[in-house]
RNA sequence: GGUUCCGUAGCUCAGUUGGAUAGAGCAACAGCCUUCUAAGCUGUGGGUCGCGCGUUCGAACCGCGCCGGAAUCACCA
């Protein structure tokens, strides 16, 4: 399979060497031409000016000429200003088409042999998953489905926070408060029921610090002597001496919570290839700790604690031990990425991280760095930006939070709705619909998230993200059922496309289409490097859109020549195949009919 | 104050190894359903690319300085 960048890349260094001696190492400038000129790739001449000692027109003139002689495939060429716009012939793409038709794995790259790691969704045990972990977990599963079309080993891993003071909260709430409602007996969802005390701990507490207020504590004082807490502190004090009482009801309420966490993450279709969690990771990095100190890149302060002092690199102190010799985040943190990095031969590592933890990853990467282990610098944090919704951040105090499954539910039920109104499920069973309605509606989140560059805080509007028109998911999802729907009607019709020639390639609509589908590779490789899913969302609409518009204008139903026929369904077969790919890649289902 | 990131049409967003007249969608307006799915298509209007200076033949993009916004700088995770 011929590789067009480098073809015409070497087609044009050859004809530009003849004319101007050998370019030692510079680079020529070839690029794609813009929609709104005629030809398919462009020279920018202004570099060669030195060399050719002419005028732009003249110079982009001479090479062209030179060009054209020299590169049959090339058949004609135009100027404009510093601007050297080359045509390829009808046959080149033609072929390049029978190629791309005939790759059963068109789009994905052979295997690098490289292995990379990537954490993502981590959430903490003591609450529902909501918005913003959305965000996390489609970023986290997409970026691994690309990586892996790159022809990379990927391991994708969950690290659960499923220790610590959050969920004790939760616990002792539930002890005092709950009467012993299980999922089972309330009915409600295991993370719902467990965030549910999580909140009620908060209600007391507000209301306890009141009262101790009222006593005549100042504010501060109330909240370090605030009986639930204290309770909370004890029972964590409790789980990690293994209380037996304490730590089964840790057990407990955890199995609670990952079954809700399960239901989630298989509605939204992302799963993992392991599962870390923290209370058996927390205690790495210790030793690590020693080595620092024996190196002398960490100190001892007089109460014992341990700290790097980072002011050197613009940052600052940053503590990795405290004076009682219990680790901190940092710690596990380090002794974490050592032992994955040892254990699976890791290449690369990345963490999808909110942006909040920009400056943990900063600091992670440079001690690494500075404890001589190179591989930090194959670390990288996918960091992201928050969701906001129209009405500002969602504050969770405020009840602004966007609950993961309600949000699922919303969009599901209102492409229900939408797809009833418009009589898209006549005629479909109830099971179809109800498969219809989900990955529709599901489609609309996905793409709705995933479009937008992942570091940028985005705003969530919930009336837009289930909008069905313009940039959306749907809006692809419905190409691709219709291409479907007009392959079906054609091989009803007992028209066997699977004959037609490249030379109907000569068609001027065809040709733009198969100059879309040699872009896929590229794309995906691009979206691969700098981790953008939103380039391959964007790449799938572009594409959506332009058949959108190509299948306005035919009809398999009109009178043609059976070439011609045969390779406007070949193309809607491969159009097809490429939206369903990349959709794919980002984790949308794509319906065979909406 | 230090560090990192963001600022492009009324709104939501594309657009970087520096290239041509800065693009979509939504919203607004005008058209298109006895032919394959109108969740569609075609067209019109809409911009000091936050501001300034610099580098360059050429800057939304690179550098410096401002302005505005976000995150973070815990013996939390």
């Amino acid at each position: 399979m011929i590789n067009i960048d480098s073809f015409i890349s070497q087609a044009v260094t050859r004809s530009v060497e003849a004319l101007y001696g050998k370019l030692d190492g510079e680079q020529l400038q070839i690029q794609k031409t813009r929609k709104e000129f005629e030809g398919d790739y462009t020279l920018v001449v202004f570099p060669l000016l030195r060399r050719s000692r002419k005028a732009p027109e003249a110079t982009a003139t001479e090479i062209g000429e030179r060009i054209v002689a020299d590169t049959p495939e090339i058949e004609s060429f135009n100027v404009i200003k510093g601007f050297l716009n080359l045509s390829l012939s009808s046959a080149f793409w033609g072929e390049r088409f029978g190629e791309i038709y005939a790759a059963e794995d068109f789009g994905t790259a052979p295997s690098t042999g490289r292995t990379v790691m990537i954490e993502y969704s981590s959430p903490n045990t003591n609450k529902p998953l909501h918005l913003g972990h959305i965000r996390n977990n489609l970023l986290g599963y997409s970026v691994a489905q690309i990586l892996r079309a790159n022809g990379h080993n990927v391991i994708k891993v969950n690290l659960v926070n499923d220790r610590g003071i959050h969920i004790c909260k939760s616990m002792l709430a539930w002890q005092l408060y709950g009467g012993g409602e299980t999922p089972e007996s309330s009915g409600m969802k295991g993370d719902h029921l467990v965030g549910k005390y999580y909140v009620e701990f908060d209600k007391h507490y507000k209301a306890e610090i009141k009262a101790l207020m009222a006593e005549g504590k100042s504010e501060e004082e109330a909240k370090k002597t605030a009986p639930i807490m204290l309770g909370a502190q004890e029972m964590l004090r409790k789980w990690e001496a293994k209380d037996p009482e304490v730590y089964s009801l840790w057990q407990t309420m955890n199995g609670w919570v990952y079954d809700g966490f399960d239901v989630t993450y298989k509605a939204l279709g992302v799963d993992f290839d392991k599962v870390y969690y923290e209370s058996q990771t927390y205690l790495l990095g210790k030793s690590l700790v020693q080595d620092g100190l024996d190196k002398g890149i960490f100190f001892r302060k007089e109460d014992n604690s341990v700290w790097i002092d980072l002011t050197a690199d613009g940052l600052d102190q940053k503590l990795l031990l405290r004076g009682d010799g219990t680790s901190v985040y940092m710690t596990q943190d380090l002794g974490t990425a050592l032992s994955r990095f040892e254990e699976n031969s890791l290449d690369d590592m990345i963490y999808v991280v909110g942006n909040e933890q920009n400056y943990h990853f900063q600091v992670l990467k440079l001690i690494l760095k500075k404890l001589g282990y190179d591989w930090s610098d194959n670390i990288f944090h996918l960091s992201y930006g928050m969701v906001e919704l129209p009405e500002g951040k969602m504050k969770s105090r405020e009840g602004t939070v966007v609950d993961a499954d309600d949000l699922i539910a919303d969009m599901v039920g209102t492409a229900r709705e939408m797809s009833d109104e418009l009589g898209k499920l006549d005629g479909c069973t109830e099971q179809e619909a109800n498969a219809i309605s989900t990955m529709v509606g599901l489609g609309a989140l996905k793409y709705f998230i995933l479009k937008v560059d992942p570091k940028k805080t985005m705003l969530f509007d919930p009336r837009e993200s289930i909008d069905f028109n313009g940039n959306t998911g749907p809006f692809i999802q419905y190409t691709h059922a219709r291409i479907r729907s007009l392959l079906r009607k054609a091989a009803e019709a007992g028209i066997d496309y699977a004959g037609g020639t490249a030379a109907a390639a000569y068609l001027p609509e065809e040709v733009e289409l198969v100059k879309s589908l040699a872009d896929y590779p590229n794309v995906v490789a691009a979206a691969g490097d700098n981790f953008a899913p939103s380039i391959i969302g964007a790449y799938a609409y572009e594409l959506a859109k332009s058949f959108n518009g190509y299948y306005h204008d035919h009809s398999i139903l009109k009178e043609e020549n059976t070439a011609v026929r045969d390779m406007r369904l070949r193309l809607a077969d491969e159009v097809a195949r490429v939206i369903r790919s990349a959709m794919k890649l980002l984790g949308i289902d794509v319906p065979e009919r909406m």
